[in-house]
DNA sequence: AATTCGGGGGG
DNA sequence: CCCCCAGAATT
């Protein structure tokens, strides 16, 4: 098969069950930047909500320059890798001067946050340039098609998908071939159990004539994960609570929570309520009582298993304050971003007493 | 070149 | 339980 007949097959293909989706209705840079950041290691199923808030909170760079961090943060909570939302946020920043986005590839790959996907994507859609994207989808469906058994996840390998990637651009059609090769890959070439009897391209594909379409991609690392361990204290003094924005150099970046004492091992409550941190952190105020809320919540990440658990402390002085804590009405919690782990204690903790 | 960044969905 | 998802930045 040709280069031109795999092009006008997955077109073919794509015109037939292509999805509709809003960013696919613009030649907007700006939305179609949104969305392909939002839509990095995101399923569309999962990114769909957020892009039409973004876009309705934020419509144009300005509106999202000039917005708060925080605020950026909070239409990112739930979704995860948040350095995409604050590296958004920097980039709109740097183009505020300018109000919309560069025009030349050489530009939009040098936004923060946007990596060789995402500025083929970009350029591409918006401007029909020739760029050839490579996601996970294309991984998948070149290294099937053509029997390819260089690893995905290697400098090599990486180079050799763009190289092929790049010659089986269709250059008279760049935005519709991108999107029809990622297309067939979320719906038709799929990781697991393809129904290849349907394929378009079954007549031509290496890895479904060598039985090998469940081997391919090929992957060279394997992810080890970390436990740790969270025990987050909910500390009340009158309508008063305590919360804190995590820093630089861990998970969570710029989001907030309760104050936390994290130890190597489990803690049970006596072994937590002996620990240096527990009285450093009340600083030695009187405590009227302590409630588990819950323990042994396991959160997965990545590359970490997050273990928590969450206490209630109220303390007799209503009017006390916490060293190195920002202090807030408990009503006010829910305008701070925060993870699905303190979102989770928060429907906990506050759900009964709001509605 | 290897690690680290979330969270959800499906087999 | 596993793997994968419209990846990028950092070390």
């Amino acid at each position: 098969m040709s280069v031109n007949q795999f092009s006008e097959s997955l077109i073919r293909w794509y015109e037939l069950h292509r999805r509709e989706l809003p960013w696919r209705e613009t030649k907007d840079p700006y939305r179609i930047w949104i969305s392909e950041i939002i839509l990095q290691q995101t399923r569309v199923a999962q990114g769909y909500a957020y892009y039409c808030r973004f876009i309705e909170r934020f419509p144009d760079v300005c509106s999202l320059a000039e917005a708060h961090e925080d605020e950026v943060m909070k239409m990112w909570q739930g979704l995860g890798y948040y350095s995409r939302a604050r590296n958004l946020h920097e980039a709109a920043r740097s183009l505020a001067g300018r109000g919309r986005l560069p025009e030349t590839y050489k530009e939009v790959r040098a936004m923060k946050g946007v990596g060789d996907y995402t500025a083929a994507a970009i350029c591409s859609f918006a401007y029909d340039m020739p760029c050839a994207v490579v996601d996970g989808n294309v991984y998948r469906v070149l290294s099937r098609w053509m029997g390819v058994d260089e690893p995905i996840d290697t400098a090599a390998g990486k180079k050799l998908f763009a190289q092929l990637a790049d010659q089986l651009l269709d250059r008279k059609h760049p935005a519709v071939y991108n999107q029809a090769i990622m297309d067939f890959g979320a719906l038709q070439c799929v990781p697991a159990s393809p129904d290849c009897q349907v394929c378009p391209l079954a007549d031509s594909c290496v890895a479904l004539r060598d039985k090998r379409v469940e081997e391919l991609p090929r992957k060279s690392h394997k992810v080890k994960t970390v436990n740790r361990y969270f025990s987050y204290i909910y500390v009340r003094a009158g309508v008063y609570t305590f919360i804190n924005k995590r820093g630089a150099g861990d998970i969570w970046q710029n989001l907030y929570e309760f104050p936390l004492i994290e130890t190597p091992e489990k803690p049970d409550e006596s072994e937590l309520f002996a620990l240096p941190e527990w009285n450093k952190l009340l600083g030695g105020q009187a405590v009227k009582r302590i409630r588990l809320v819950e323990s042994g919540v396991k959160h997965v990440l990545s590359h970490r298993v997050v273990y928590a658990s969450c206490y209630e402390v109220v303390l007799e002085n209503e009017d006390a304050f916490l060293d190195g804590f920002q202090r807030i009405r408990e009503e006010d919690l829910h305008k701070f971003p925060v993870s699905r782990l303190i979102s989770h204690f928060f429907s906990l903790l506050l759900e009964p007493k709001i509605r």
